[in-house]
DNA sequence: TTGAAAGCGCTAACAC
DNA sequence: GTGTTAGCGCTTTCAA
C-alpha cells in the first residue's frame, strides 16, 4: 500500500527525484533556469505526491499572502450581498482568497476583525464602514501600511473611497415624486443614527429646491430596515392629521411594508399614495404594485473597489499618489407605484 | 519623530527590553513561567510598539491556520446568505476566520476553490456542494486530512453532513395542497440538473401517497430560480389543456413570479390558484398575498454545521469516529396564498 | 525564571 | 543548470 497522507513537502519530491528543493521550487514555477526535462521529471512526481504548496509558508517569505479582508456591516443587506459576491468574483478571478468579516453595525466589532485581518497579514481591506463618522481605525490601517478602499456613501481624508450616493439617490427619487405633484412627502429612514444619514440630506435638498418647509413628522426615523418598520411607520405617517400623498422609504424592503399597510388599508398605489424605494432588490420589480426605485450597480462598485485594491498592492500604496475617489451613479427606476397626486 | 512604521517583531520588543525573543513570545502569551514583572515591562513595550503577532508565522510552526473555508454555489441565494452569515458569527465568536469562495455552481470552481484553500491551510471546509452527485473530490480532501461538513441535502458517505431536508419540504408543501383538495398540482422547479432534484421528488412521494399518477407535463423544469423563470412556467402550465388548480414553486422569488402571473392575467390567488413557496424568504410575508411556503432554520443549520467542523478540528478528525449525519427539519408556514379549490 | 538553538515549508542570494 | 545557505516571524525543545 502507498505510503501515509501526510503533505508532501518539497524537500519529498528533492528526495525522490534527487535533486534540491531550491531546483525542485523553481521547476515547479516553470523557472526558465530547469532544464525542460528536469522540469518534466519534478512535475511527474509532484503530480504523483499530489504535491500542493504550502501557501503559508510562502506568505511568509514572500511576506504577501494574496489574500484581501471584506468588512460588511452584515451580508443580508441585498446590496451589500451582491457586492460580497462580485468581490468575491472579481478576486478569485485574479488569484486572491477572500476573509470575509461582519461589524452588525458596531465600531468595536469592525476594529477587532481589522485586527484580525491585520495579524493575518491580508495584503489590503476592502470596508463598509459600520459607521460614517469613526473613520480615524481605518486611516490607522492604512498608516500602517495596509491598502485600504472604503465602501461608503462619503469619503475620508487620507482613504480611498469608491461610494455609492445615497444623497443623490435620495435627492432624485424625491424629486421625482416633486416633478409628479406631490407636495407631502414623507420619507422613512431605516438609518441607524437616526436622521444623521445621506438619504435624508438628499430628501431634504430635493424638498428645499421646490421652496418646501422641511416637516419634521413626515421625516421618520424608524430604526431598522425590515418590512415591519415600514408598516409601522406607516401607521404613524397616515395618522397625521395632514397625512402624505407619497412616501420615499429608505430601502426595498420598508417599501413592501409600505405596500403592506396600503392594501390592508385600503389605499390604492399609485392612486391613493405613490411608493418609492431604495436599492432595486431583484424582487421589487414583483411586488404587488411594481416598485419605483433607486437602483445602483454594485457589480460595477465592487469591480471599481477590487480594481482599485488591488492597483494599491500591486504598484505600491503610497506610490499611488493621494487617495482617490471614485462613485457609481445612482439611477431611478420608474414603474408602477408612483403617479401624481389624486387631483384636489 | 518616531521611527518608521514597520511592523515591530518580537525580535524588536526583544531589542527594547533586554529580554530574549522567546522570553517576550512566552510574556504576551500569559504563560505563567514569566514573572509578572517582566510580564509587565515586555506588555508594555508591546503596546507602545503596537505590536500585532504575525499569524502567518504562528500558522507555519503551529500547522494550524485557525481558519475555515466556507464555499457556497453563490452568496444571492437568501438562504445560503442567511448561512454565510450565521456561519462567519459562530466562527468570529470562536475566533476562526472565515475564507469564502463560490463555485457559481461548477464543479470545476469548486474543485478550484477547495484547492486553494487546501495550500492556505484551513483547519476545515464547510461545503455546500455545486453537485449532490459530484462528491469524490470532496471525500479526497477528507482523506488527505481537512475536516470537511457538507450543507447538503443528501449525505455522502465518508463526510459528515448537516442536511436540510429539501425532499421532506417539497412533501410538506405538496402534501398540504393535497389535503386542501387539490388534485392537479404542478411544479415549477428551478434546480439545474432538471428534474433530478430532491424537491421533485418530495413532491412525487406525496402525489403517490394520495394515489396521483405522476403528470409529467405539471413537474415542469424551469431552469433557473429567478422570478421570471417562474412568471414564464406558468405560461406553460396555465396553457394545458387541464391546467392545475394550484402550484409548487421551488423557492420564493419564483414564487413571487407566479403570483405576478396571476395577478397579470386575472386570476385570484388562492381563490383561483393557491401557491406555496419555498425558503421563507423575509418579503415573503409580504408579497401580494402572503405566500404559505416552507421554512429551515439556516442559522441553526450554520451553528450546527460549525459546531460539528469545530470538534472535527480540535478532537482530531479521525477520532471523532464515523461521518455524523444531522438534519434540520423542514416545517411549512400557512399564510394566505393557499386554499382548498373552487367546488367543481 | 530565562536564553539558545532548531525548525515550520518555502523562496532568494549566491555559489559552483 | 543546479546546489548551498540563509532567513521570513514565530513556537518549541532543551539547557542553564
Amino acid at each position: 500500500m502507498s505510503g501515509i497522507p501526510v503533505r508532501p513537502r518539497l524537500k519529498d519530491i528533492a528526495a525522490a527525484t534527487g535533486f534540491s528543493t531550491n531546483t525542485v521550487s523553481l521547476a515547479l514555477r516553470q523557472s526558465p533556469l530547469v532544464t525542460e526535462e528536469t522540469r518534466k521529471v519534478i512535475a511527474e512526481v509532484a503530480r504523483e505526491l499530489r504535491y500542493r504548496p504550502n501557501e503559508i509558508a510562502k506568505s511568509l517569505v514572500q511576506r504577501q499572502t494574496r489574500s484581501i479582508g471584506l468588512i460588511l456591516t452584515n451580508i443580508l443587506n441585498p446590496i451589500l450581498t451582491q457586492t460580497a459576491e462580485a468581490v468575491e468574483l472579481a478576486l478569485s478571478r485574479r488569484g486572491y482568497a477572500l476573509l470575509l468579516a461582519t461589524s452588525s453595525t458596531m465600531v468595536e466589532q469592525e476594529k477587532r476583525a481589522l485586527e484580525g485581518f491585520s495579524g493575518r497579514q491580508v495584503d489590503g481591506v476592502l470596508i463598509y464602514p459600520a459607521h460614517h463618522g469613526q473613520l480615524d481605525h481605518i486611516a490607522g490601517l492604512r498608516r500602517l501600511g495596509v491598502p485600504v478602499v472604503l465602501l461608503a456613501t462619503e469619503g475620508h481624508a487620507g482613504i480611498d473611497v469608491v461610494s455609492f450616493r445615497d444623497r443623490e439617490g435620495a435627492y432624485m427619487a424625491t424629486r421625482h415624486l416633486l416633478e409628479l405633484g406631490h407636495r407631502r412627502i414623507g420619507m422613512l429612514d431605516g438609518g441607524k443614527p437616526a436622521g444623521s444619514g445621506e438619504k435624508s440630506a438628499g430628501y431634504s435638498q430635493a424638498l428645499a429646491e421646490y421652496g418646501i418647509a422641511l416637516d419634521p413628522q413626515l421625516l421618520r426615523p424608524i430604526g431598522g430596515y425590515a418590512p415591519g418598520f415600514g408598516y409601522r411607520g406607516m401607521d404613524e405617517l397616515m395618522a397625521l392629521r395632514a397625512p402624505p400623498t407619497a412616501v420615499f422609504a429608505s430601502n426595498d424592503a420598508l417599501a413592501a411594508g409600505v405596500l403592506d399597510w396600503c392594501s390592508r388599508n385600503g389605499r390604492q398605489v399609485p392612486g391613493d399614495i405613490s411608493v418609492v424605494g431604495f436599492d432595486n432588490i431583484e424582487l421589487a420589480a414583483y411586488f404587488s404594485t411594481p416598485l419605483t426605485t433607486i437602483a445602483y450597480d454594485p457589480q460595477a462598485m465592487a469591480r471599481m473597489a477590487v480594481e482599485r485594491l488591488l492597483s494599491l498592492i500591486e504598484n505600491g500604496e503610497q506610490a499611488a499618489g493621494r487617495p482617490q475617489r471614485q462613485a457609481v451613479e445612482p439611477r431611478i427606476i420608474i414603474r408602477e407605484s408612483t403617479a401624481p397626486p389624486r387631483a384636489g
